[in-house]
DNA sequence: TTTATTGGGGAAACTGGCGC
DNA sequence: GCGCCAGTTTCCCCAATAAA
């Protein structure tokens, strides 16, 4: 899928990848091939220079390459060539202020899940972040990763989708619970709940140290985890709708 | 309620095609 | 080869957004 897309390209809009498509080129191969048939000299020149890196990128794995050149709505292209480097993450905290701390953590990678708790495990989490390659978050550019930077102080971070942007690109608007019921995904009672609520279980376990209010806790933010792997692969196969079908050759 | 980031819209810059 | 026009891409700024 990643290799059959042009719109990564400097000075190649979606609108020109749909061209191309068109014109028969389907793959980075056959686009260094027919560059000259099918774009002007300029166009032509720039791709062919710019292949290589592209070619050296999927090699080298880096997913920061293509999620920082792929346009908003598309991102999750890349999810094929990187599902096995994609981490699912969501946080709790105790608020939205600045003087707010990170209660709970949980990432979905390769099917299996971690949770990571203030006062118990919170920093083996760290080992956890330098390993990722991609993250995959809900809002998580405005919300997840400046709350994760600021607590354990990173100073730099893995390639990043935010589901939120992704979502919105193919009419799936409103927050994650809100997208999740129009998806159909249902939640049982100890899974459902909001923001506020996780704020209220954290505080209560702290109160009373009772563990049913942290497993309640770490039961939402486990099923937010589990629903932005769901969502994702749904925005994976609207996308793939508009897709050609791969060239015979490439 | 606070927060930071992003997308969208408009303007500017660039490119290609066409006629002379 | 030059100039004009239309289409495409890039850049910048601000409102919208969803998180706990």
């Amino acid at each position: 899928m990643l290799t059959r897309s042009f719109c990564c390209f400097r000075g190649l809009s979606v609108e020109a990848e749909a061209m191309l498509w068109r014109r028969g080129c389907l793959s980075w191969r056959h686009l260094g091939i027919e560059a000259r048939r099918v774009l002007s000299p300029a166009k032509s020149a720039s791709v062919i220079e710019q292949l290589p890196l592209f070619k050296t990128a999927l090699e080298a794995r880096s997913a920061d390459f293509f999620v920082g050149r792929l346009p908003a709505g598309h991102r999750l292209r890349i999810f094929p060539a990187f599902v096995q480097d994609a981490a699912f993450l969501d946080i709790e905290t105790t608020g939205l202020s600045r003087q707010a701390v990170v209660t709970v953590i949980s990432v979905l990678q390769n099917g299996k899940m971690q949770t990571f708790v203030r006062g118990r495990n919170l920093h083996d989490f760290i080992q956890v972040w330098q390993g990722m390659r991609v993250v995959l978050t809900f809002n998580g550019a405005c919300f997840d990763l400046p709350f994760l930077m600021r607590e354990f102080g990173f100073s730099c971070k893995p390639a990043h989708i935010d589901l939120k942007h992704e979502a919105k690109c193919w009419g799936l608007r409103g927050g994650l619970k809100e997208i999740e019921s129009r998806l159909g995904y249902r939640r049982t009672d100890i899974e459902s709940g909001d923001g506020e609520k996780a704020v209220e279980l954290w505080e209560t376990y702290e109160m009373t140290g009772d563990a049913i209010h942290l497993q309640k806790l770490i039961a939402y933010n486990t099923c937010d985890v589990r629903s932005l792997e769901l969502l994702a692969r749904r925005i994976w196969k609207l996308s793939c709708q508009n897709y050609p079908a791969p060239h015979p050759a490439s």
